[in-house]
DNA sequence: TTACTCACTGAGTATACAGTCATTGAAGCC
DNA sequence: GGCTTCAATGACTGTATACTCAGTGAGTAA
């Protein structure tokens, strides 16, 4: 029942996906459907055989970007409360696809409204992890009385900030490669609760 | 000495860039040319007479805004070490920009190179007062052992983040304005020094 | 073998935009 | 008053892009 002929569809509409990632992450989201379809090597209007505009094809590429980035996300290992580990983690998995998730916030603008309700979704991954591994340091005062959603926040947006600044902070590399020990050994010493660690430390 | 041509093209210049801040911040820097003109009341064509470019009159809005913002932060009253008059201050400023503000922060990919290069500079003026207000508290110890790049890297990543993310932190409205009193008490309780605030307090 | 289906093609269409230029008329100069 | 200059105009050109569609040929079904 013709399953040669939807297996070869399938087959050219995974690569026009993976071609729109590499041409995204390379070129950034202004690069034109054209691009894509020489990238893909098929012809530019096969782009519109598989996707009815260009926001679609964005939009079926982000959902599929989201869920392996949150499926990586869900898979890592329960850092039982080691916030480190858990920095390292996080930053772990961002730089297995830092070219294109950095194109991701930083033209953010030029996506349509539902893109950005994906970047919302990763980050609701992140923060259950991030929850489950505050709350007992919470708890015992290790970390600061701060709303957990501040801590988030913060770690977040300084992530981002370097991100955002790559060619400030790393000009032609990995910023987070380069950076991850600073960006998380600077987090730790600002949420670390060194008055409870102290007392600890006495006892 | 045709003052009065002079006086009349210095004055639609000016026009034309006040009608650019106006366009750019409400609709984003992919505003088209004809959009300005027709704000600034003057017809397309003489935004070309006084830019040879598009990208020549954002450079020489973006200069000017650099320049305005430097001055106000440059006129802020040495804070005198209080850090927490300092982010206030910092804050108001910001404010009275936002909508600019946060256009050039969101949509920096879409500017010339050059373009980034005004926001890196308002940044170091900043700094310059960041510096100054941290210095004796990082002395006397009331503030973390933290580099302080990375302690006013935090502050902006954090002031960043909320702006970027402006429609989930306050839909319709100035997230500064909202969020000010959180941004500050949340950055002051993460770099203050419990420990040797409270050997202080015991003495 | 024959008729039909459909993924794929690429030239073509519509649109939006940056930037040009011949024209205009008011301002300046003698 | 008559000549010159030049800011301003808006129709025009060139280009880039999203999207369309009639045509093609391999795949499928009888």
């Amino acid at each position: 029942m013709s399953t040669k002929r939807k297996l070869q569809k399938e087959l050219t509409r995974e690569r026009i996906i993976a071609a729109a990632f590499k041409v995204y992450s390379e070129q950034g989201f202004t690069a034109a459907a054209s691009a894509i379809a020489h990238e893909a090597g098929v012809s530019q209007g096969s782009i519109f055989v598989h996707f009815p505009t260009v926001d679609s094809l964005v939009l079926c590429l982000l959902d599929s970007f989201s869920q392996d980035l949150r499926n990586e996300i869900l898979a890592l290992e329960d850092s039982g409360g080691d916030i480190e580990r858990l920095l390292d983690m996080h930053i772990g998995v961002l730089i297995k696809h830092e070219a294109f998730y950095t194109r991701l916030i930083t033209e953010a603008a030029l996506l349509p409204q539902e893109a950005k309700h994906e970047l919302v979704a990763i980050q609701s991954t992140v923060s259950i992890h991030f929850m489950q591994a505050l709350e007992p340091q919470m708890k015992t005062g290790t970390v600061k009385g701060i709303p957990f959603h501040m801590i988030f926040n913060t770690w977040l947006g300084l992530v981002h900030y370097y991100l955002m600044n790559a060619d400030l902070f790393a000009p032609h590399d990995s910023v987070l490669t380069r950076h991850k020990r600073t960006l998380t050994k600077t987090f730790l010493a600002l949420i670390e609760n060194r008055t409870l660690k102290n007392k600890e430390e006495q006892q």
